[in-house]
DNA sequence: TTGTAAGCGTTATCAT
DNA sequence: ATGATAACGCTTACAA
């Protein structure tokens, strides 16, 4: 395609040394204001758009940012996007967008494949079959700066944002409690992953302060098949020994609970209560409608955008500081934990 | 950061020339085999990655294909996104995606942007504000390939992808009618869209055909926020004249209108029937279920992909057809149609 | 204040 | 079969 004019081309329109327009349009202050005029009025005319590969590859560069998560139909990864996306497009940043559909081998290829500068900067939830992490700590230790959320990676010294996984899941297990339950079961995806840990702790722990003995059969490990964690999750409510109360650490394990639960002849709440970490916008309309803790996910993604433009755009940035920032979740009372 | 040594570092290693170097690695007939061995093998020794900024204003070509859609928390468009990705990831390409979030002057602002190579081609799909084209006109003039899916751009010659959005407006708007419903309503984001004329047609003609006729009042027009769009469904709902049946040409307006019908005390499906244009994989979990027109997200992705993928690799392609390509929707009847 | 020239990392053309 | 060189479009020393 016909990509518009060159510099030197808009320079020779203006009987000017491409490097004198360069500096101009640059806004340097070696140059004059009646030429800074004269070339900017005259760019816009001809309708002048910089080409953004000879500037990447001579500023070494990309004014891009490569974004990677688990799955993309989600609307916690959608909502993150979303809040980095506001962030990073006012400075002029483009967003790569990669899903890893929960498989670590595509994980280490799209991670591969931005080895060579093709992106500034990674923001990540690393997928949950990830637990070693060398391909991680390639590209951090060449100092490509590296940013994760909600699923984070320990072992990679850099800035970490999550909200509090713990009390969430422990403030959780409570309810459940308070609403009466004796036998809570806990939904995971995967023991590797961060959030798992975490709100695993917090559901342990609240359990052994209402004098309950987390049973193992209760923690159930799910897969990334929603039919198969139907199934699993049916197996477990026709059980002997079932459950009374679940708290599911990731929304698809609660849905996949509904409609493991329409397959056997129990009825949430009376039965079974159950809460879920969630950022559907339509917990309410379910049936009955799900009791969530929701995660600041616009937030999660501004905030993790804005750090990473302040370590791109100001010169001489120290590294992204080997932290963990936490931003809470909300907990959203409705029927799914009602007692009746 | 450290982008890894250069071509001409891995030549000098070599003690070869750079352009030596280069036709090995692009497997040039001109090399001899034993060099090629040499070369491919060091190059995996010392993990040589090629610059794509050197290469992108080499061959002016990006190896990127962006991606525009109006939102991004949005289960269809997700899911064509993961249909795109699946195919172009195959071939080396890799995804710029933007959200206009509906807005037409963020949509020119993401269209300016792409005016320099940054992509080299786009799949969009567009506002509900945009009505005038030029913006999407100029790219198209000066070359760039763009296709459009769901949302399509007619004065723009280049091909669409769609789903048969005419018959299945019909054919539910049909469903309604047998279901017993007298007074159907159709709701819609903005008039100027292609699937909101499509779908009104259909609508419109499945009526007519019933011997009824289509009450202006009840094409309800939206707009972004769902806050407003619950109000304007219910204050539809408790006029004189409410509707007993809606269409709604989306799904954000079918969830605003259970949002709507919960402030009321009516019910779905005995006071108001609902079918509605949707992707969710819980359709089946609201309160009542939903009875849905999905489209073939996925499909329409890979579809846009390949056909893209087709134009950009094979050298000397045509431009792309001035057609409209179309994928049917499946019609899942649910409670919320139900006559009890 | 403006111009000249080098160089970023590739690939293609033209030698050898 | 391989090497030297120019060019893609931009920015930045260095000159003037």
């Amino acid at each position: 395609m016909n990509n518009g004019i060159s510099l030197k081309e808009l320079a020779a329109e203006l009987n000017l040394a491409p490097s004198t327009v360069s500096r101009a349009l640059n806004d340097s202050y070696e140059i004059s204001e009646a030429t800074k005029k004269k070339v900017i009025s005259m760019a816009e005319k001809l309708n002048y758009q910089p080409n953004p590969f000879a500037r990447s590859l001579r500023e070494n560069k990309s004014k891009t940012i490569a974004v990677i998560i688990p799955e993309r139909i989600n609307y916690f990864f959608s909502q993150v996007i979303d809040g980095i996306e506001e962030i990073t497009s006012e400075h002029g940043y483009h967003l790569l967008v990669y899903s890893t559909h929960e498989d670590v081998e595509k994980e280490k290829k799209i991670l591969s494949l931005l080895q060579n500068g093709r992106a500034d900067a990674i923001v990540m939830s690393v997928s949950s079959q990830t637990s070693d992490v060398s391909h991680l700590k390639r590209l951090h230790d060449r100092g490509l700066p590296i940013l994760f959320f909600d699923r984070i990676c320990s072992e990679i010294p850099t800035t970490k944002f999550i909200t509090n996984d713990y009390e969430s899941a422990f403030e959780g297990t409570k309810h459940l409690i308070q609403q009466g339950c004796k036998k809570i079961a806990f939904l995971m995806l995967s023991k590797e992953l961060s959030i798992t840990k975490e709100r695993h702790r917090g559901y342990v722990d609240a359990l052994k302060m209402a004098g309950m003995e987390p049973e193992p059969a209760f923690s159930l490990h799910c897969c990334h098949s929603d039919e198969d964690n139907t199934q699993l999750i049916r197996e477990l409510l026709l059980s002997s020994n079932r459950p009374d109360g679940i708290l599911s650490s990731v929304e698809k394990l609660a849905l996949a609970t509904y409609q493991a639960v329409k397959k056997t002849n129990l009825s949430i709440p009376d039965d079974l209560k159950i809460i879920s970490f969630s950022n559907m916008s339509i917990a309410g309309l379910l049936n009955p409608s799900l009791t969530t803790i929701t995660q600041p996910a616009e937030t999660i993604g501004e905030e993790c955008a804005k750090l990473l433009i302040k370590k791109l755009t100001k010169p001489r940035q120290p590294d992204l500081l080997n932290q963990v920032i936490t931003i809470p979740s909300k907990i959203t009372i409705r029927e799914s934990t009602l007692v009746r």
